[in-house]
This record gives structure tokens, C-alpha cells and sequence, in this order.
DNA sequence: TCTCATAATTGACTGTGCTCAGTTTATTGC
DNA sequence: GCAATAAACTGAGCACAGTCAATTATGAGA
């Protein structure tokens, strides 16, 4: 029996790492191939460009065969939001919550499109093709993905209406999604190069103003 | 000298029909290619569907080599662009042009909206790929055609703006840049998917009535 | 431990958007 | 009318996203 020791069959295995594997091996070998895919992608999208990126090279560099790559994103496209999903909710929720307290309501929501603005200046081709992929995802579980980044964008601003809307009338949700259709519209015509950056947020803070300035 | 009468070579008919053809046979010629490669893509896309027409199929539509298809667009995108833009600039006008002068900027721009929201309804599916060609075009020619859409839209909606907002401190054509944006965005929930037209319409009502009523 | 069922993986293959070297057609100067 | 030049056209061919029948790994039951 003391065999058992040197055990390697597949079997032998299992019964061994059974009770620190909450979801069993198959899941966690899942998890980790689609963390590879991610960081391969990440890496090759921003030192290569999306256009120029095969679906082959960021299969290779995640040491998958090509056809397996699609078992984990539907397209090219899908890749885009996997990959930059986790970090737009986190950079969200991070500008949200750095705000300084005393700040106007215009103040801090300015603050937040900036912060938002610098975000996708770091690579500005890849996110056109970002934002194509967010206004309009190709697929129900990016759609899903990009909810969940609607949450937390909808929830801070709908904070900063509601604690500097004590006079306004102006439901705070409502507020929250006027104030991102009008940033949302100022990043892509900015992303899309209509507008300079400076003019665009000069741009979005009297429309902004004008909003948040309940009468008078 | 008699016989010039029955000229038939290149050189006389380019003599004869000279002085009725302003631009020469070449830019006449191109002008009719482009005409039939719309007209075909615009059956095609509407009878089939974006994806499951073929640039083939339009270039055979049109009568035309594969290649040749590609000296006029730069990509089947651009196909979508080049069919709808001059429809959508015309229903645009339309939209503004038959308003009822005495009703209120929201009801005025509700108007709109709903036509517009009409105009999407007739093909959703070809409305999110043109939405997303909208939103980010992938060459600059379209964006200059989109341009142009653009003035029209802004410059309807600063107009009611205008009209109605004596009262009102706010730049109009500030004004007709957050509706827009409002309602680009409401546009793109709806044909996304995420909410019903009615519903949406509703927040969009709202959300105009918080943006144009100054105050009180 | 062995067997079976099922899930996951693979890469050769396919359809298609787009390119480009070679050809045809229009225009200009004589 | 005729070269010479330039513009427009063409379809064979390429690169690549995405598919699928065949294969391999995994987990459950006995």
C-alpha cells in the first residue's frame, strides 16, 4: 500500500487535491486558460494595435490551439470587452470614490469624465474600436458584462445628483443617465476625433451646468 | 463634310455630346456605378440582412468586378454609410420640417425622436450595425457624411430650442447638443435591446423635460 | 481500478473581405 | 485620326476570423 505515496494516475490525483478543489480540475484549468487568453490579448492589443492582432497569435501566446479560442470568446471582438471589462469597473469604482466630499456636483462629475477621458487617451485607437464594441456588443453575455460597468457608473453619478440635489426636483437617476448620454456622447465625439479635448470637456461642463443647474 | 453627321468613333460622339455633358463620360460612368452599388446593397442588406450579404453578391448586383466594388467603398461598413446617409438626412428634414409651430420644445422634439425612433424600427437588426458604423466610421469620408447628417439635426434641434427657450438662460445649440445626446442614447438602448420602446421613450420624455424646463 | 459518458480541445478547412499586378477604357495633345 | 498618358476596372489570390468532425482529458459509477 505504500505505493499510494507515488501515485500519478489521473485517479490518484483527483483523491488527493479533491478537498482543496472547491470546483473540481476541469473548472479550474477553465480559469486559467481564460486568464491566459486575457493577458495574451491585453499584451498584443496594446503593443500591436486590434487590426493588426490574429485571433492565432493571441492563441499561441496563450498556449491554446486556434479553434479552442473560440470556446471562450465569440469573436475578435468579445476579446475587447473580457478584456478591458474588469478594468473599466475597477478604474470606475476607484474615481468614484476619490472624490473629495465638498466638491459641486458639476465639480465631482467632472472629476469622474476626466479621470474616464485619460483612461482611453492611453491608447486611443484601441478604444474606438472599444467603444464600437461597448455601444453596440455582439454578443448577450458582453451585453451582461457591460451592465454590470452601467451599474456602477449609474450608481456613483446617481450619488452625487442625489447628495447635491437637495433642491432639485429632478428624479437622481434620471439625472445620473442624462449626465452620462451627454459624457458619453463628448467621449465619442472626442474618441472619433471631431473635437479636441480640452474644447470637449469645456463642451461637457456648460452642458453639464445646464443640467445640474435646477432653475435660475 | 456630310458624313460627320453619322460620326460614331469615341472622338466625334466625345464632340457631340460635349456640350450637354458637363463632366465628361468617366465621371458619368462613375457616377452611374456608385448610384447602381448602392441601389444593390441597399436591396441586399435589407432583403438578407447585413452579415449574410456578400460584397460579391452587391458587385454582381451592380454589375461589376469584385474588386472594383472596393474603389468606391472602403469596406462593406462604409457600404452601410453610403446607402443610408442621404435617406436619413432626408427623413431628418422631413421630421423637423412638418412639426406643428404652436407645440411645446418637448413635444417638438418628442416628434422627432419618434420618427426617428419609426425610422430604426422598420429593420432593427441592419440598425445596429448602422448604429455602430455611426457611432465610430471607419473611414473619413464617412465621417464627413455623417458630418453633414449632423448639421442637419442640430441645427432642427436648436431651432426649437430657440423658439421656446426666451426664457431660458442656456445656449440653444448647447441645448441641442445634450437632447441629442440624450436621445442617441435612449437610441441606442433601445435598439440594443436593453428596453422596451415605450419605456424607453418614457425616460427620454422625461429626461428632455428635466433638461428644458428652466428652472421651476 | 476499469468503463463509460460527457466535456473540452484541436487544427485542418471554409467562406469572405479586401488587395494588387495586369488589363481595358477614357482623355489629351498632335 | 493616332499615340501617349492617365484613370478605371478586373478577378485571381491572400490573410484571417470562425467552424466542425475527430480526438483527448475528465469525472462518475461500479
Amino acid at each position: 500500500m505504500e505505493g499510494n505515496l507515488f501515485l500519478t494516475t489521473a485517479a490518484a490525483r483527483k483523491t488527493i487535491s479533491k478537498s482543496p478543489d472547491d470546483p473540481g480540475r476541469r473548472e479550474r484549468n477553465k480559469r486559467e486558460k481564460k486568464a491566459r487568453i486575457v493577458r495574451a490579448a491585453h499584451e498584443l492589443f496594446h503593443s500591436q494595435g486590434f487590426a493588426e492582432t490574429t485571433t492565432s497569435q493571441i492563441a499561441e501566446a496563450a498556449d491554446i490551439g486556434a479553434g479552442t479560442l473560440f470556446l471562450y470568446a465569440r469573436s475578435k471582438e468579445d476579446l475587447l470587452i473580457m478584456v478591458f471589462k474588469d478594468e473599466m469597473i475597477a478604474s470606475s469604482q476607484k474615481y468614484f470614490a476619490r472624490l473629495t466630499a465638498n466638491a459641486s456636483a458639476i465639480d465631482q462629475m467632472m472629476t469622474v469624465f476626466e479621470n474616464m477621458f485619460d483612461y482611453h487617451a492611453r491608447d486611443m485607437e484601441l478604444s474606438r474600436v472599444l467603444l464600437k464594441e461597448l455601444v453596440m456588443p455582439s454578443s448577450p453575455e458582453r451585453t451582461d458584462d457591460i451592465d454590470e460597468l452601467m451599474d456602477v457608473i449609474f450608481d456613483g453619478l446617481g450619488n452625487i445628483a442625489q447628495r447635491a440635489g437637495s433642491v432639485a426636483n429632478a428624479d437622481p437617476e434620471l439625472t445620473a443617465r442624462s449626465a452620462f448620454a451627454i459624457y458619453y456622447y463628448a467621449l465619442i465625439s472626442w474618441v472619433g476625433g471631431a473635437v479636441e479635448r480640452a474644447d470637449c470637456l469645456g463642451l461637457l461642463r456648460r452642458q453639464l451646468s445646464a443640467l445640474l443647474d435646477t432653475g435660475e
